[in-house]
DNA sequence: CTCCGCTACTCGTCTAGACGCCCAAAGGAG
DNA sequence: CTCCTTTGGGCGTCTAGACGAGTAGCGGAG
C-alpha cells in the first residue's frame, strides 16, 4: 500500500450524484486516454487505489471491472491491471477470395498470415457429416445431409478466429474436401476442380459478445466481442455450394469490402 | 425471499473448482438457453436466489453481472433482472447505396424504415467546418478543411446508429450539402448534381465495446457491442468525396455484402 | 554459483451487513 | 371513484474483513 507515484488521479467529488465506483473509473480511464498509462503498463494496484481514495477494495474492484468490461483492461492474476494493448489487426479485404489469390500453394490464411511476416497455425481440425440445421439447410437448399468442416486460425500463436464449413454432401463426399487437408488453393479450389466454377459470395456480418467456450477458444479477454461472418458461395449455376460460418476475436480484425455505385 | 418455484436451477458443487458465482452463472444461462425463461421473462431476484443457493448476495450480484457482461441479461432497478430480448435486427444490404434506391425522394435510412413498418427519425443533426483529423485527412487526399454533418437515427424510437459525414470543403461550401436538410435523396444524390459521379464505395467494419458516450447516445444495454463502419465514397475520377464514419448498436444490425469471384 | 523455499504483494472469491433509491401495488383520505 | 401516501420488494452502492492462490524477488542452503 504504497503512495501513489504522482498525481496522475484526482480526489473524489463528495457532492456528486455519480458514483464513487464511476468516478474512480472516469478518472482511470481519462489517464489511460491521455496516455498517462501507456498500452500494456501496470495500473495502480487495487490497494494503492484503495489508499489513494480512501474507499474500500470492493469499490476499487468495482471500478475496475467497469473498465474491464469497456475492454479498456485486462487484470493478471498475482501481477496487476494491466492497459490492455491493441493487438495487430488482419484486415479481410474483399477480394480475399478471388481466384488470382487462389492459384497458389497454400490457404488464403496462410498465405496473407506469410505475406505480414507472421506465423500461422491450423489447428482443432475436424471433418464430419451430419444432418444440417435449419438454417444451414436453408442456405443451402435444403440438401439431406452436408459435410461439415472445423478448424481454428491462430496467429503467431494467438487463437484469431474458428470457422465451420458446411457443403452438401453430394458435392463433397468422396473428394478432396472431406480430406482433412483439402491440398493448394483450400476447399475453393477443389469446388472448382469438380465443376463448381464459384460465381459469387454473399457475407453477412454480425458482432456480439462471446459465449463462454468461444471466449475459452479465442482466449478472449473480458471486454472482447466477436465478429460472426456467414459466407454462402454461389457457383455459376446459381448454386450454393458452401456455407462458412466463422466466429472472429474483433480486436484482431477489420473487414474491408468494395461496392460498386452501380 | 420467498422460496423459487420450482427445480429451474440446480445446487452448487462444493467439490467443484469453478467458483461458486460462476456455477450460478452457469445454471442461470443454461436456463435460459432453455427457454426456461423467455424473453423478456424475469429471472429470480437477487434474495432468492441467495435462499435458493445459501450464499451472500455480493456472489449473486457477481454472477448476475457475469450474464449482464455477455449480454444475456439486463437489470432495471427496483423492478428485477430480466432476460434480454433480441430486438429487430435491420439487415444492411450491400446494394443500399445503388442509385435506384437514391432516386426517390427520401434518405435511404427512411425508405428502408418505412419499408419495414418501422418508424424512423433522425435527430441531433450538427453541420459545421473544421480541420480533418489525420486518418479523415489521409481517406479525402488531405483536404485543408472540410464539412462535417453529424446525425443520429432511432427506429420506433429506439437510438440505432450515429454517424459523422466529412466532405472537403471544395466540394460541399455553399451547397445543399451544408444544409441541414441536404434534400431528397440525401447528399450522395446532391454530390452527383454537382458533377461528382460516384463509382464506388470502400467500406471497413470493426467491432468493439462502445465508450461510455457512445452507450449513452445509443441507450446500449451492458454487454453489446457496437460496429463500426467507415465508408469512403469515390468519383469517377477516382477521387475520395466523403467519409462516412458510423457508430452501430451491433444487437439492431446485419450488414450484407455481396462479393464476385472474379 | 545454483537452486529452492520463504515472503511480500497481487488479484480472486466470499461473507454479512448497511443504507439509499426506484417501482408497483395496496389501502386510506377526500 | 380518484388521488395520494404508505409499504414492501427490488436493485444500486458501499463497508470491513477474511482467506485463497498466483507471481516474483530475495536470501539462504547446498
Amino acid at each position: 500500500m504504497t503512495a501513489l507515484p504522482s498525481g496522475l488521479l484526482g480526489v473524489l467529488d463528495a457532492t456528486s450524484d455519480r458514483a464513487v465506483f464511476r468516478q474512480i473509473a472516469d478518472q482511470l480511464r481519462e489517464a489511460i486516454g491521455k496516455g498517462h498509462f501507456a498500452e500494456g503498463a501496470k495500473l495502480p494496484s487495487e490497494s494503492e487505489l484503495v489508499g489513494h481514495y480512501g474507499v474500500s477494495r470492493m469499490t476499487v474492484r468495482n471500478a475496475l471491472s467497469v473498465l474491464q468490461g469497456e475492454g479498456l483492461v485486462h487484470s493478471e492474476h498475482g501481477k496487476g491491471v494491466f492497459v490492455r494493448p491493441r493487438p495487430p489487426v488482419r484486415r479481410l479485404a474483399s477480394d480475399r477470395f478471388a481466384r488470382h489469390h487462389r492459384d497458389q500453394g497454400k490457404s488464403a490464411f496462410t498465405v496473407e498470415a506469410e505475406a505480414a511476416g507472421s506465423h500461422s497455425q491450423v489447428d482443432n481440425l475436424q471433418v464430419r457429416e451430419e444432418r444440417p440445421s435449419a438454417d444451414v439447410s436453408a442456405r443451402l437448399g435444403s440438401p439431406l445431409r452436408v459435410l461439415v468442416r472445423h478448424r481454428r486460425y491462430l496467429l503467431d500463436g494467438r487463437p484469431v478466429e474458428f470457422a465451420t464449413s458446411y457443403l452438401p454432401l453430394d458435392i463433397a463426399k468422396g473428394t478432396p474436401i472431406a480430406a482433412p487437408n483439402p491440398g493448394p488453393g483450400g476447399i475453393y479450389a477443389r469446388l472448382e476442380e469438380l465443376g463448381h466454377r464459384l460465381e459469387r459470395f454473399e457475407e453477412e456480418v454480425r458482432a456480439r459478445m462471446p459465449t463462454p467456450p468461444e471466449a475459452k477458444t479465442l482466449r478472449l479477454a473480458p471486454g472482447v466481442p466477436v465478429i460472426r461472418l456467414v459466407r454462402t458461395a454461389y457457383d455459376t449455376k446459381g448454386r450454393a455450394v458452401e456455407v462458412c460460418d466463422t466466429v472472429m476475436a474483433a480486436d484482431a480484425y477489420v473487414l474491408a469490402y468494395e461496392l460498386p455505385a452501380q
